[in-house]
RNA sequence: GCGGGUGUGGUGAAAUUGGUAGACACGCUAGACUUAGGAUCUAGUGCCGCGAGGCUUGGGGGUUCGAGUCCCUCCACCCGCACCA
């Protein structure tokens, strides 16, 4: 019987179906373990290898677990809403639930086919609308609540409302946007358009005027990355920001729980510290400086309150609240422009641009609360408007930026740091000795700052602070394909929460989905919609793609449940998720929404845990070679440079890339060059694909010695994107040598969180590794086990391949289990080992790996049930004991012999031993041996004086 | 600039606590079988050298009986953040 594994495959996949064999049950006297995969978003392209990388992984894992004894959540769902369904629907009239509804079919079909354990009942998806009904709930609880920054958590907006009707809002530790502080009496005779107005600024979901970019060519707002050089991606239009009501979310009321609980986390040092980055904790002063003959003060944050006495002027954010109050009327003219320009820069431009000062004087004047001197207010793109206060102390003497401002406006410098010091210091850290510095010169930087911040609490003028980096993430997205909001508003633009009954606010219909004018989403047009509910109107704008993603792995607990997001047993039983396993891609964003959306729930008293995963592994990327010609000759000498696209009419192509030469590798000689011949043969190949004609000669070298022409063609390593055409479906793969095959040579591709290149060319290796296996059990394609007692040698074979692999599972090493497995199965073939007891452990073993072979062995060998479902080996030291131990023999650390000795031998016997070798006595020679050491079990060194 | 990571044969890589560098594969070379299929099997394969031997983990230096692994320093590439007060 020979192995055929699309037979295998097609029948387990089957049966597998048919049985339930992945169906997991949420009671169960096991103890519990969740392996999560991050969720795709259905695009598309379907799959390419690089998805299924971390899935494979996680699945080996899950597999793993389950022989272990452990019940085991391994689901999978569809992150569903997002912008390119949106963009595909705008351009051809396909609803993105239609398009979306065929890319998840598809995934399912590629995903099938690579044998996952996932329990397919489980599937979530956001855009259903019994999914999204939860996330417009936990929205609303985020709307209903506030954050109490004494007890270090959420709260009821209505216990807020009481407090402000005993004592207004003075001596609140709350998380806030609010300026002004008002009293009972003031609280209870706003209007419900004044009080909804304050409450924003409390509600942990709450509206802000947010700043997008709006390019009014395309009439639409577009994202970040959709931006390049201030000019929008598609199109090349002039993109400015725009100042619209946006949701927001108060992520940053969490800060300090997101960043101590970090610790508690199993997650990479890198991954950490990419959050701590983010979050990016300072610890300073708060304080004012009062603006000359004027009530205005400016409030500015400093980690450096010790150099307040070198702040010899101020930069304030060019969109400053206070900038039209202070601009001076001859400076007005002047500061109108500058803001103009500064508005029309994007944030990358503003950030990432070569360092060019600009800025702008506003002709009015601050005072040095220390100095009791007037200092210029400036206005500087430099400052951001949502860091801190959106204003700053330049401190020319001690700060790099403020310094070359200070030089390019010819402003004054004082020197306030001495580092004479610390020469080696870099001009950021906090070192030196302070001078021109009142009752501070002499100390030391880190003590003139307690100093400073004792001087500035004393003199009731400011307050120690700490400032986060991160900022509350805008939640309002003027699209169609996305969760609606639950609100509406009435007729004073009060925002009213709808009742948990009213959920879920389904999408309406919709036929076209261009935005609406104004950059308004699509959802305004809808009027009976809009109107659905009588004198009031709904939010038209929708929920952004984290919204879904950061609460699914709740979901999947319970996923039918009707009344509940989950219900309590079941997420007392699963708890949260054991491995977590994704690309690093999501490091930041996604993580640390779920992280925040979790310690919300946590604090409700919904979820037991504080953090959603605990221990987490970052997939690396399958990357493609890239094949390019970057030294073309052409007639002229010059360099030939363009992309393959454009060699559809080869007298077109201009200089700027590179030509990208696509599936040219099995072309190519050892040296990867190319010769004119073969490069025909490429030619024709390519050009039945891309109707590619003209004369090729011109772009060879022409070889001194007279053999062929040949161009050398330079291979690098790139993403894998539909527009470089080097896409590798899994499916084919899958289809020529099997999904065992197929996951495991993705595994054994090497270390799972590197990147790596896509290359077929090993695959070879693993496909004759699963051949050779199923010829164990097999003597001329006959069946043939034997049931004898398995020798030392057989056992010793099969739990060296426990040990190791068991290892290297638990510390997700799986290339090296892959080999582990070759090793033993060249072992067992080497002695000719068809026994039972062997070969039904090591298949168990497989398993995980190598899901469908497995099971048909597992048969055929006339066990009953799954292999998927038996018990996994346990590891026997005793099988490993040996009488002979190998030693290599080093002379001042250099090996020169091997030796083989009883076991039972002393240190002292060996010593005796080695000194008798040849090779020992060639290179000591005449020397001294000074030393010999034995590590048992290792090694031997002879050390020798020269 | 800051933070994180990587650098080992022709290629993917292994070496878990400082203890035989290159396991396991791909590729390549030679041979066997087969009247050719891109099948299978055997042997060889880091580099230099006929050999003894020498050299070798990005470069340089150090600690150690012994360093891919620890320390210092320099270089290259990748990822994240970035005028962060």
């Amino acid at each position: 019987m020979l192995y055929h594994p699309e037979n295998i495959e097609a029948k387990w996949r089957k049966e597998w179906k048919k049985t339930g064999l992945y169906k997991v049950s949420n009671h169960s006297n096991k103890p519990k373990y969740y392996v999560l995969d991050m969720f795709p978003y259905p695009s598309g392209a379907g799959l390419h290898v690089g998805h299924p990388l971390g899935y494979i992984a996680s699945d080996i894992f899950a597999r793993y677990k389950r022989l272990k004894g452990f019940n085991v959540l391994h689901p999978m769902g569809y992150d569903a809403f997002g912008l390119p369904a949106e963009q595909y629907a705008i351009q051809t009239g396909v609803h993105p639930a239609n398009s979306t509804e065929t890319n998840v079919n598809r995934y399912r079909e590629q995903l099938d086919n690579i044998g996952f354990s996932f329990d397919w009942n489980r599937e979530v998806r956001t855009s259903d609308p019994s999914y999204y009904k939860w996330t417009q709930w936990i929205f609303l609880k985020l709307f209903n609540h506030y954050y109490d920054l004494v007890t270090q958590k959420a709260a009821p907006i209505s216990e807020l409302i009481k407090i402000f009707e005993t004592s207004g809002n003075f001596h609140l530790q709350v998380a806030n946007s609010q300026d002004a502080t008002f009293t009972a009496e003031e609280w209870k005779v706003m209007s419900d358009k004044e009080k909804d107005a304050v409450l924003m600024n409390y509600r942990l979901a709450y509206r802000k005027i947010g700043y997008v970019n709006w390019c009014e060519a395309l009439g639409t707002v577009l994202a970040n990355d959709e931006v390049k050089d201030g000019l929008s991606e598609r199109g090349g239009y002039p993109v400015e920001k725009k100042a619209m009501m946006q949701w927001s979310l108060r992520i940053t009321a969490y800060a300090e729980r997101l960043l101590a609980d970090l610790d508690t986390l199993e997650w990479t040092d890198a991954l950490k510290a990419m959050q701590r980055n983010w979050i990016g904790k300072s610890e300073g002063a708060q304080l004012f400086f009062e603006v000359a003959q004027s009530h205005q003060k400016i409030e500015i944050f400093t980690t450096r309150p010790d150099t307040i006495f070198g702040s010899t002027f101020m930069v304030l954010a060019p969109e400053h609240d206070l900038v039209d109050i202070l601009v001076t009327t001859d400076q007005a003219e002047t500061v109108k422009s500058y803001k103009e320009y500064v508005a029309s820069r994007s944030d990358v431009d503003r950030m990432s641009e070569i360092k060019e000062v600009t800025g702008v004087f506003t002709g009015a004047y601050a005072t040095n609360p220390f100095t009791g001197k007037n200092v210029p207010i400036w206005l500087g793109e430099y400052v951001l408007k949502d860091y801190g206060t959106g204003a700053i102390m330049a401190v020319p003497g001690d700060d790099e930026r403020d310094y070359n401002f200070a030089k390019k406006f010819g402003l004054e410098i004082i020197d306030i740091v001495d580092r004479t010091d610390y020469p080696n210091a870099a001009p950021h850290e906090k070192v030196g000795k302070m001078i021109n510095s009142d009752f501070l010169t002499g100390m030391e930087v880190k003590d003139a700052i307690t100093a400073m911040l004792n001087k500035i609490e004393e003199r009731g003028i400011g307050t120690r602070k700490t400032n986060y980096k991160l900022r509350d993430a805008n939640f309002s997205r003027q699209r169609y394909w996305g969760e609606p909001f639950p609100i509406m508003y009435n007729h004073n633009g009060v925002a009213i929460p709808l009742t948990t009954q009213q959920l879920p606010l389904i999408l309406p219909q919709l036929e076209n989905f261009k935005p609406a004018p104004g950059g308004k989403s699509p959802l305004v047009r809808v009027e009976s919609w809009v109107n659905q509910f009588e004198g009031f109107q709904l939010e038209t704008d929708t929920m952004p793609g984290f919204a879904g993603s950061s609460w699914y792995f709740l979901r999947y607990m319970d996923p039918d449940n009707k009344d509940n997001f989950a219900s309590e047993q079941a997420l007392n039983y699963w708890q949260d998720v054991d491995l977590y396993v994704g690309g690093t891609e999501h490091a930041v964003g996604h993580l640390m929404y779920s992280r925040f959306w979790h310690k919300f729930l946590y604090d409700l008293g919904y979820v037991p845990t504080t953090e959603p995963f605990k221990k987490l592994i970052n997939q690396g990327m399958i990357t493609a070679y890239g094949y390019y010609a970057d030294h073309l000759k052409m007639p002229d000498g010059s360099i030939l440079t363009g992309n393959i696209k454009d060699l559809v009419n080869i007298d077109e192509i201009t200089a700027g890339n590179p030509v990208r030469l696509s599936y040219i590798y099995d072309y190519l000689d050892s040296q990867n060059r190319i010769t004119q011949s073969k490069f025909k043969e490429y030619w024709e190949h390519i050009g039945k694909d891309y109707h590619v004609d003209g004369n090729l000669s011109k772009y060879f070298w022409i070889t001194e010695d007279g053999s062929e022409p040949y161009f050398t063609v330079n291979i690098v390593q790139e993403k894998m994107s539909k527009s470089k055409f080097n896409v590798q479906n899994p499916d084919e793969i899958v289809a020529r040598y099997g999904a065992d095959c197929f996951r495991m040579y993705e595994m054994f591709l090497g270390p799972i969180e590197q990147s790596k290149p896509w290359d077929t060319k090993g695959i070879d290796g693993v496909n004759r590794f699963l051949r050779k296996y199923w010829a164990l059990y097999f003597n001329n394609n006959e069946w043939s086990v034997s049931d004898e007692k398995p020798t030392g040698e057989e056992y010793k074979i099969l739990h060296t391949a426990i040990k190791k692999i068991t290892d290297d599972i638990e510390r997700f090493s799986f290339n090296t289990c892959v080999s582990a497995f070759m090793m033993c199965v060249n072992e067992l073939k080497r002695i000719e080992c068809n026994n039972r007891t062997i070969l039904n452990s090591l298949n168990i073993l497989l398993a995980p790996f190598a899901p469908f072979i497995t099971e048909e062995l597992h048969h055929l060998l006339g066990n009953d049930g799954s292999v998927h479902e038996a018990a996994y080996p346990e590891y026997d030291e005793q099988h490993m004991i040996q009488d002979a131990v190998e030693y290599p023999v080093c002379v001042n650390g250099k090996k020169r012999d091997v030796i083989a000795v009883a076991s039972s031998m002393t240190p002292k016997e060996i010593q005796d031993y080695v000194m008798t070798l040849d090779a020992v006595k060639r290179h000591v020679g005449d020397k001294a041996v000074q030393r010999v050491i034995v590590v048992p079990g290792k090694m031997i060194n002879l050390v020798v004086k020269e």
